[in-house]
DNA sequence: AACTAAAACAACACTATGTTCATTATTTTT
DNA sequence: AAAAATAATGAACATAGTGTTGTTTTAGTT
C-alpha cells in the first residue's frame, strides 16, 4: 500500500497552496487568479501545482470536497439514527457549528457574492432524507409540492448562512438553527407572535 | 448630442456578441470562455470586442444590467402604486412573467449551478420596500429577525426560480407566484392541509 | 545505506491578452 | 450628394499565462 498521500512534503505543499488560495480569494474573484501568481504567493514551484491540481477550479473543488467529507463524517451518527425522528434542532445546530469551524473556506464560497453551488451540494446532501420524511408526514402534498418546497427552503437556508457570514458570525449556531427551523416550518408566520389577522 | 449608442452598426455588433455569448454558455462555464473564441463564433473582429467590453465578465455585467433595467421599467407602475397595499400576487406574477420573457439569459444565470449574484440583485431590488412593510405589519419583530427573514425568503425564491427553470418552465408564472407566496407566509405549514399535530 | 518519491528548476511550444494604428465601411451632417 | 464622423476590420506587437517535459536536488521510507 502506497503512503503517497500521507507524505509529509505533500501535506505541507497542499497546505501552502490552500492558504495562499484562500488569502488571495479575499481580495479578488476566483476568475482572476492565475496559477503563476498563486504559486508565487505560496512559494512553491509552478510544476508542483500541476502535480496536484489541473487548474484553479480543480483546486477549489478538491478543497470543497475535503470539507464535504468532514461534514459527512460529522453527520454520520445523526444519519444512522434510524427511523426514530432525530432531534432536528440538534442536527441543524451541528451543521451550522461545522460550517463555522470551516469559516475560512465558507467565508469565500458562501460570502456575499460567492459561488453557491457548493452550498447547494451541502444542502442537497440531506435532500433525499427530507423528501422521504415530508412525504410521510404530509400525505396530501403532491411530490411536486414537496420538490418545490425543498427547493425553496434549501436555498433559503443558504441565504440565511450568507447573512450569518456577512454579519461576522456574531449570532450563535443554535440561534441560527432555531431561526432556520422556524422559517422553514412557519415562514413569515413565525414573526406573528403578536398579530392576528 | 452624440448618437453613438444608437448606431445601427453598434447594435448589430452587440447583438452578435450577445448571441454568441449565450450560445457558448449553454455548453461550457463562463470561466473557460475566451474572448478569441467568442469573437470567432460571433464573427466579429477581436478589436471590436474591446471597443465595447473590457472582458468576458464585463460583457456579462452589461447584459445583466440591460435586463435589470427592463425589469425596473416593468415594475415601475407597481412601485409607484403608493402606500395602498399592492396586490402581491399580481406583483409576483408579473416578476415571474418578466423573467420567463428573458429566459435566454436567465437560463444561464439562474440555471442549476449558475451564478446567483444577479438573481440576488433582482430580489434585493424589492428589499427596502419589503423590510419597511414587514416592519409596520409585525411590530414585535426585531429588525434583526426581519433581516434574517428577508435573507431566507429572497434566497428561497431564487431556489424556486431555479427549480422552475430546471423543470423547463412548465409551471405557469401564476402558479409559481402562488407557491412563492404560500412558502413565504406559511413555510412548511402550507403543506398541512390535512394534518393537525 | 539504498531506494523511492516529491519538489524544484529550466526550457519549451502554444495560446490568449490587451493595445496600437492604418485602412475600409457605414452612418450622420451639412 | 459631398463631407465629416465614427464604427469595424486587419495586422502587428509586447506581454503574460498555460501545460508539458526532462533533469537535478531534496526529503522521506524501507
Amino acid at each position: 500500500m502506497k503512503t503517497s498521500k500521507n507524505d509529509h512534503r505533500t501535506r505541507v505543499t497542499k497546505a501552502l497552496i490552500r492558504k495562499a488560495f484562500t488569502t488571495i480569494l479575499r481580495n479578488k474573484p476566483i476568475q482572476s487568479i492565475s496559477i503563476k501568481e498563486l504559486c508565487e504567493i505560496a512559494e512553491i514551484n509552478r510544476s508542483t501545482f500541476y502535480l496536484h491540481y489541473t487548474d484553479i477550479y480543480d483546486l477549489l473543488n478538491q478543497i470543497e470536497e475535503e470539507m464535504f467529507e468532514g461534514l459527512k463524517a460529522a453527520l454520520k451518527p445523526v444519519v444512522e439514527s434510524g427511523d426514530g425522528t432525530p432531534n432536528y434542532l440538534t442536527v441543524t445546530t451541528e451543521i451550522f457549528q461545522c460550517i463555522k469551524d470551516n469559516a475560512d473556506l465558507c467565508i469565500v464560497t458562501l460570502g456575499s457574492y460567492g459561488d453557491k453551488s457548493f452550498a447547494m451540494r451541502l444542502i442537497d446532501y440531506g435532500r433525499t432524507l427530507c423528501i422521504e420524511n415530508y412525504g410521510k408526514l404530509y400525505k396530501n402534498a403532491t411530490p411536486q409540492q414537496i420538490e418545490y418546497f425543498y427547493a425553496f427552503v434549501s436555498s433559503g437556508c443558504i441565504g440565511l448562512l450568507q447573512k450569518w457570514f456577512d454579519d461576522g458570525l456574531v449570532v450563535t449556531p443554535a440561534e441560527i438553527a432555531s431561526m432556520a427551523e422556524n422559517l422553514m416550518l412557519y415562514g413569515l408566520g413565525f414573526l406573528e407572535k403578536d398579530k392576528r389577522q
